[in-house]
DNA sequence: GTTAGCACTCACTGGATTTGAGTGCTAACA
DNA sequence: TGTTAGCACTCAAATCCAGTGAGTGCTAAC
């Protein structure tokens, strides 16, 4: 364990790069930070970091910058509590109330506060909504040969999709079986309806083409509504970041966040997880081993919703930005309260 | 009106500008394409050429830039006809083949391969609704005072809503009401119902609160079906071009790109026009005063439909894209053709 | 009217030099 | 024994200084 005053100079070294994006050298730290002790002491420590391999030298000369293990230190155990302030508190609150009367409208206008909070990119990931329960499920008549389906759950969610008659059958064999499903699966959540309950539909309805058909359709929008939705904010905030002061760096990026489905897949490797920080070389992806994302995830009831996260350099404010997630948590659950119970 | 090797000479600059981004001069020119005179007499020529305002001087020394003026002339008389490769056409019939099931998949996956073929920014208008004719609407019980409204079109959009049930009203005043207002709007345009008829709905409903947070309901239903929704494409692919090889410019222009009002009104200025160029300063919008923007309107039927655009550097291939855009146009009306009618 | 020739401009390149922030090491000090 | 002052050293970045080359404009000859 590091002694009470390398992890003080350590403690400083990290809050100045965070802050200047500069390395950071011993006389600089001597003048700006209370440390007691004369740049050549701190030159000392500083070369007993970088050997425990808590700071790097980009070349001999010139100060020294964080490493990945040096942050991870940081964060675990000498992060500095930055609470919201009451004028961030009001700013998110008037912004919720002004902008979001819908469900989808949460969860977009969640990650640009974020990112306009951060200056960084943040991603939302909105409810997987095979936890809520099905509520309905109803045929409307298109044309000669479509019907609309409709699906409800009583999440407020509500799905529609167009759907071909098969040969031979009319309207009325919809509404019969939008009455058998109903039967069996009102009150049930998506994920049970998957799982069981279907043969015993399929033996009620027994006969014909539309089975098939109807089956596939209920197969395939209950996979679009068990997938997730990504929200994205600060793709042009995060360019503001000197780290991102290059073209190819920041093209590299939104190629990246481009990929919805990876970008879900990192999301979802901490679900659950509550808080959690991802430093530099600690993410898998090779993108960004030079960025830091951090993870929360929402609750509501008890059940797990989804989560949301900030990516920016590793050169990130911690603190702050692990208060805003925090915050932004609770707050996202009051909003989705609000709006849908 | 400029004589013929003054013509050509201006044809050569801009074509070798556009392909090289770099200034050209006298000497380049003279050795690249077989204008048949001496280096000395091009430079001649192009002094003249800058006098009437088609070429630009950054500085005395290194070569010339076309100007707005010079563009303009290039587009309007003396651009070369390139027709799309079939190796292209067939790349997009593949595309579209693979990735569009669902019509606004159209409208995506036409901004993506706008952008891939040009690597400039590429915007698509889809069509406003209102246009189309009214179907049918529904309303389904979503619990004990909230119904949900089901709105059709015959162009295949469904659209769906949430909604309070007034106090004192039942689930049997809803349907009674659809069956209402189906008799008068059914097969009518959106925008028509938006002026007439609604009257006399109001009068065959006649009480209680119904009526007006219907008629709310419908109205609000109706506008958001008659927005446009704009599908963005190439924001990376734009990155590639020299002239945005800087963060800030960059970044000025995605926040522009984000500001979906102010895109669609660009597209909607020329909506109806066919295929129109805008060059360089004609541009209102001071953040693009150094771009161009090519638009072309698609048709369906007689009935118009929306837009596409590609947003690039002044040094764009003007020709390609324009019979890029053009294509994509017949195409798209083919592509949607195919999947709803 | 066209072209060769020439002086001139100016961005860009690359080497040399200076500057400054920083280090590591050593010796002196408390 | 831990701390500090001092000093030599390093290295990136800035500055300077030709030299180069692509380009121009002008003039005189063809």
């Amino acid at each position: 364990m590091l002694d009470e005053r390398k992890q003080r100079i350590l403690q400083a070294v990290i809050q100045d790069y965070i802050s200047s994006a500069e390395p950071v050298g011993s006389r600089t730290l001597a003048r700006k930070y209370d440390l007691g002790v004369s740049p050549a002491t701190i030159r000392n420590e500083m070369a007993d970091l970088e050997m425990l391999g808590y700071l790097e030298h980009i070349h001999t000369s010139s100060g020294r910058v964080p490493s990945s293990k040096g942050y991870r230190l940081y964060v675990d155990s000498l992060l500095p509590v930055q609470p919201m302030t009451d004028a961030e508190k009001a700013m998110i609150d008037k912004w919720y109330k002004a902008k979001v009367q819908q469900l989808d409208q949460v969860f977009q206008e969640t990650a640009k506060i974020i990112s306009k909070l951060t200056r960084n990119v943040s991603l939302v990931l909105a409810p997987q909504i095979s936890k809520a329960a099905f509520r309905c499920m109803q045929f409307l008549p298109l044309d000669d040969h479509r019907v609309i389906a409709v699906l409800m759950t009583d999440a407020g969610f509500v799905e529609n999709r167009i759907m071909e008659m098969p040969a031979g059958s009319s309207f009325e064999d919809f509404q019969r079986m939008a009455k058998v499903i109903n039967g069996y699966l009102a009150g049930h959540t998506l994920g049970a309806i998957q799982n069981g309950s279907l043969k015993q539909i399929e033996a009620e309805i027994g006969d014909n083409g539309l089975y098939e058909s109807a089956m596939t359709l209920i197969d395939k929008a209950l996979n679009s509504q068990r997938k997730e939705r990504l929200y994205l904010g600060g793709t042009t905030e995060m360019m503001e970041q000197p780290e991102f002061h290059n073209v190819d760096k920041v093209k590299e990026l939104l190629i990246m966040l481009e990929k919805d489905q990876l970008m879900k897949d990192i999301l979802k490797a901490h679900l659950g997880d509550g808080l959690t920080v991802t430093i530099g070389q600690e993410n898998e992806y090779s993108g960004i081993k030079d960025c830091s994302i951090i993870t929360a995830t929402y609750h509501l009831d008890g059940e797990l919703l989804g989560s949301m996260a900030v990516l920016g350099p590793t050169r990130m404010e911690y603190g702050r930005t692990m208060s805003l997630l925090n915050y932004m948590n609770n707050n996202l659950t009051e909003v989705i309260k609000r709006l849908h119970w």
